[in-house]
DNA sequence: TCAGTGCGCAATACGGCCGG
DNA sequence: CCGGCCGTATTGCGCACTGA
């Protein structure tokens, strides 16, 4: 009877879930006592292992290789699975292109129908959606989008150019206040760049140069300047031309060969150092530094050389003065007839000389 | 010396078109 | 519906230069 009643308590649901978490609970304090004991019993739970490995040292390897055996089919095949995925969805991006390209004009005109329709329902959130995911590209790809415009831009700066006039005369009152605005906003950095130019610009004109510096070439100019160059350089005779130069002009002779190289090469430097503005301006700043220190330099010693010598020249002037009045006083002072000369280059002494060492001159 | 501004170049804003 | 790309308009910035 209690059995029969127990069982139909236990029958209910309630009785059962009861125990069922009863059994959990029992379970995970056992669970728990035996963490703690292998926890606290490092060394023994060691040797143990150690012990049954050794035992049964077949049967662990096998269970291990199984084991790993099967993490790698799992492995592939999660790894199958996510290329099956990939594939699907490559399939069904494929198919969507398909569609879009047999559908096309289908598809523009009912898109444009949409957008119409959206822009006539509520203009200004189309706008602020538009311009919501506009902005949100343009962030993520600023840098490439700046890239492309630069590159536009130097293929054909005139057309740009051009806008800007337009757009200037349309607006040119408001153009000149923002820039009235930015002066004022920016005064003192405005007038140190100022000074930075007028000091430049007085040193330029001092030098004799040039005001423009950048010769600006459109991609036209670049493109025709670099085919004329190529035209020039990568020109090629034939045979019968090459003949018919060399009996127009008699062979030079290695002298004039020569004479005419050295005079070549003194040319070109002569015209890469000549104060030519177009010379120049085609040199950098550093470059131009460069020139004239050396050209300083050069100016420097000549002058020192040529202030040596003319002290060199007053010194021996002088000596010679003295040299004559000491002539004078020595003649004055002479009893007897002067005696011949000392030295006489034509018979030097006799020198004496080593027959093993010294200088063997 | 200063205020003003022309101008070139870069960056940004904005909306349209269209692929997916 | 979103994102990618484009053309055009506009703004920002600073050097170059002028006139008072």
């Amino acid at each position: 009877m209690t059995d029969q009643l127990d069982d139909r308590i236990r029958d209910t649901p309630d009785a059962t879930d009861a125990a069922a978490a009863a059994r959990e609970a029992r379970l995970e304090r056992r669970c728990e006592y035996d963490r703690r004991w292998r926890k606290e019993n490092h060394a023994k739970v060691r040797a143990y292992r150690l012990a049954y490995d050794a035992a049964h040292r077949d049967q662990v390897n096998a269970a291990a290789r199984e084991s790993s055996r099967r993490v790698r089919e799992r492995a592939r095949a999660e790894g199958e699975q996510e290329r099956l995925e990939e594939e699907r969805r490559e399939r069904k991006r494929q198919a969507s292109r398909d569609w879009y390209a047999r559908n096309k004009d289908r598809h523009l005109e009912s898109q444009r129908k949409t957008n119409a329709r959206k822009k006539a329902e509520d203009p200004d959130k189309y706008r602020v959606d538009k311009a919501a995911r506009t902005k949100k590209w343009a962030d993520a790809n600023r840098e490439a989008v700046n890239a492309r415009l630069r590159a536009k831009y130097r293929e054909d700066p005139s057309k740009k150019a051009e806008a800007a006039r337009d757009y200037y005369e349309r607006n040119a009152e408001k153009v000149k206040a923002r820039r009235r605005a930015y002066y004022a906003a920016n005064r003192e950095r405005q007038l140190e760049a100022q000074a930075r130019w007028r000091a430049r610009e007085k040193r330029r004109t001092e030098l004799g140069l040039p005001p423009t510096r950048l010769h600006r070439t459109t991609a036209a100019e670049r493109k025709a300047n670099a085919a004329a160059a190529d035209a020039f350089f990568a020109r090629q005779y034939t045979p019968p031309q090459i003949r018919a130069i060399r009996e127009q002009e008699p062979a030079p002779s290695r002298e004039a060969l020569d004479r005419w190289e050295r005079e070549s090469a003194r040319a070109r430097a002569a015209s890469f150092l000549a104060d030519d503005p177009t010379v120049r301006a085609a040199l950098s700043d550093t470059e131009l530094r460069h020139i004239e220190a050396t050209e300083r330099r050069r100016r420097e010693r000549e002058q020192q050389d040529s202030a040596r010598a003319e002290r060199e020249q007053l010194r021996r002037e002088e000596e010679e003065r003295l040299d004559a009045v000491a002539r004078q006083v020595n003649e004055r002072f002479r009893r007897g007839p002067r005696p011949p000369e000392q030295y006489d280059p034509a018979h030097p002494p006799a020198f004496p000389s080593s027959p093993s060492r010294g200088l063997g001159l």
